[in-house]
DNA sequence: CGTCTTTGACCCGCGC
DNA sequence: GCGCGGGTCAAAGACG
């Protein structure tokens, strides 16, 4: 993915086209975007047309047929009971804003060169009956690995990956899990999670560079975060504590976020080929538990964020029916940025194109692609650079689909594709504005 | 010496 | 009530 960042960069022809810092200059002059849009890219189709147009003409599809990339169109597909949203990379979301439930069915073999896709997989705070399959969205994008999105109550499970991603459009996620998929082969993927937080409401939308963010807020998640806060100011104060009592065991472990939790949880689940049992995400991780689940003879390894005050834990497995695949579960959210030295080895060595040494598999940054904030980093290298949280995203009704930002506490869901397509706007306006080449 | 991994024990929820 | 499975803890050792 890094490989397509730099070649998105490299090959863009602001001779051939409208770049798109005009288009989107234009795009802030006028309020109209869609018509602005669909002016500069008369195929796009964004305004008014049936839903089934719109799906394969989305702004980034047309960026991306002018780059020469491919980026398959929207389709929907009913595996089991679940319908499978596949979208391009961020940018055809607005028939699924429009009507989630009326997506016409298709299907188109991709067999292109820019071939990724995301899969967000939305798992419903309640049980799913089986008269009302849950809402999925499955987004393509991307380069090498496989992100699951996960908002769910459900407890941890053992990753059920279908290795069939490769072909294309053709994962299924299981019903615990939401993934992204991609493939580059012999390239490192990009674009992952920053990492959501437990009890999540909302799930974003992946931005025009798959950039994942994720909304949290629900009264559990309050409480965690009430406790590690404690937590926190309890390292930061030095306190000695003595050895955890029996009783001092229990009452942490009370609080301990495993163990079958029920309460909502909100997960990213990346799933990568790696040689390495821990590929590097551009984060520095302390492992503090190893265990082998039922069902994968290959241990499970728990790791925890090692930065002051983060929380952020994530569990790495190999897949259970490829030993290649890493498919590490991440929880919770970075509020800090990747440390130095993950983003300098990242702007290094992955962007010279040149491989990847590790050190200790901890530091290691096979999967530094995946890191948003890595990747941010790499996108606004300036001081000026937005923060990667200021990169506005799109939380995603759990049962309706995509709703605006604005409207989070309302609840509402996005009625047209303007509102959604303002928010791309302003991504597309903040990832090129700061290219250096541009 | 600081950081990280290893590994057995511990804890809890859940199913039987 | 008991056992199992999953997640975490923390002491000890390894490593640079």
């Amino acid at each position: 993915m890094s490989d397509y960042v730099g070649n998105f960069i490299d090959d863009w022809s602001p001779l051939s086209s409208p770049s798109i810092r005009e288009v989107l200059a234009n795009l802030d002059q006028n309020d109209n975007a869609l018509e602005t849009i669909s002016e500069t890219f008369p195929q796009t189709n964004l305004s008014t047309y049936p839903q089934s147009e719109q799906i394969s003409g989305g702004l980034c599809d047309r960026m991306a047929a002018r780059l020469g990339f491919y980026i398959p169109p929207l389709e929907i597909e009913s595996i089991s009971h679940s319908p499978i949203l596949v979208i391009s990379p961020g940018f055809s979301l607005s028939p699924l804003l429009q009507s989630p439930n009326m997506l016409s069915s298709s299907s188109q073999e991709s067999n292109n060169f820019f071939n990724i896709y995301i899969y967000i997989y939305i798992i419903p705070p309640c049980p799913i009956p089986n008269d009302e399959p849950p809402e999925t969205v499955e987004i393509s994008g991307g380069a090498h690995a496989t992100i699951i999105i996960s908002n769910n109550d459900l407890p941890h499970q053992p990753v059920d990956v279908d290795l069939h991603s490769q072909g294309g459009s053709g994962d299924i996620p299981t019903e615990e899990s939401n993934y992204v998929t991609s493939h580059e082969p012999n390239d490192d993927p990009i674009g992952a999670p920053l990492i959501p937080s437990f009890d999540s409401e909302v799930v974003a939308e992946t931005d025009v560079m798959n950039l994942i963010s994720l909304e949290s807020g629900s009264e559990d998640d309050d409480k965690d975060r009430e406790y590690n806060q404690e937590e926190d100011n309890v390292e930061d104060h030095n306190i000695v504590e003595e050895p955890l009592s029996r009783k001092r065991r229990k009452n942490v472990a009370s609080n301990m976020i495993g163990v079958t939790r029920q309460n909502k949880t909100q997960r990213v689940l990346i799933q990568v080929e790696s040689e390495e049992d821990h590929p590097g995400d551009g984060f520095r991780w302390r492992k503090y538990g190893q265990k082998v689940v039922v069902g994968n003879a290959n241990p499970r390894s728990y790791y925890r964020c090692t930065y002051t005050g983060c929380k952020v834990r994530k569990y790495v497995e190999r897949s259970i029916d490829n030993v290649k695949l890493v498919v590490a579960t991440y929880d919770g959210i970075h509020e800090h940025v990747p440390p130095p030295e993950c983003i300098s080895k990242y702007s290094t060595k992955n962007l010279s194109g040149s491989s990847i040494s590790q050190d200790r598999s901890n530091q290691t940054l096979g999967l530094d692609m995946l890191s948003s904030s890595v990747l941010a980093s790499q996108l606004f290298p300036s001081p000026l650079a937005p923060q990667l949280n200021m990169i506005p995203s799109l939380p995603v009704n759990q049962n309706h689909g995509f709703m605006n930002r604005d409207d989070e506490t309302n609840n509402r869901v996005i009625s047209d594709g303007t509102e959604l397509y303002k928010v791309i706007r302003e991504r597309l306006f903040l990832f090129f504005w700061f290219q250096p080449r541009w």
